[in-house]
DNA sequence: TTGACGTATTCCTATAAAGGAATATATTCT
DNA sequence: AGAATATATTCCTTTATAGGAATACGTCAA
């Protein structure tokens, strides 16, 4: 079985680097695909994939403006994956408290 | 251009449901990989083969135990992606004030 | 040492997709 | 209408998988 489809989940959307680096760029303000191009290094046809793509999951919003589309940011569907890494908190908070009490019981140790 | 390394780093890595299943399975409790094969209803030599990639980019951590190889999740390393989504937490709020925003306006009009 | 068990690796196949080139579509201007 | 501008789509090629089958490797028990 191959990889799974990318435009199927916001997980697989933002595996990729340049998508990741457009929604950062999105999110300040609506820009022009000219303007994504520009900043990206990237050639036209490959930004409007990747908008695609980001639009398909609802990462990314669209509307015309003349002969522009302007594309931004949907900061609400990166929420679900707040969510997710949230979860993993405690877990983490729990490695470095262990962290904490085995540092603090060598101290402790060292100075007896 | 081919899609890039899924090896090279963490979004990549969670890009793939099942090593997220892996990921939530194996933050509770260190488990040997048979015990991971059951729960994912997978083959064991892909179980084996996400267990690498995790491992490859430290979402999990391993140690043997005789015969079996104890996996966990390293909760640490789901931080940077954490880090990551809340950077967009104060674009998400102003989104949902502004919704807010528009619907008191809109409250307040009808009622005049 | 031999066998059994648990896991990792190799080989193979089908498929998704990233980027570039060329082309199509949509919109504005003259 | 016709040209110019901005963006989207199609076609093509290269590459990285994900999973299954078979096999290799490592460890324990007798």
């Amino acid at each position: 079985m191959p990889r799974a489809a990318t435009t199927s989940d916001v997980f697989n959307a933002i595996a990729e680097p340049k998508r990741r680096e457009i929604l950062e760029y999105l999110v300040v303000q609506e820009r022009p695909v000219g303007e994504i191009v520009e900043r990206l290094r990237l050639g036209q046809p490959s930004v409007s994939k990747h908008l695609q793509v980001l639009r398909n999951v609802g990462l990314v919003r669209a509307r015309r403006s003349g002969r522009h589309m302007l594309y931004r940011t949907n900061a609400e569907a990166i929420r679900p994956l707040h969510e997710w890494t949230k979860t993993f908190e405690r877990y983490w908070q729990h490695q470095l408290s262990r962290i904490k009490e085995r540092a603090e019981a060598k101290a402790a140790a060292g100075k007896v």
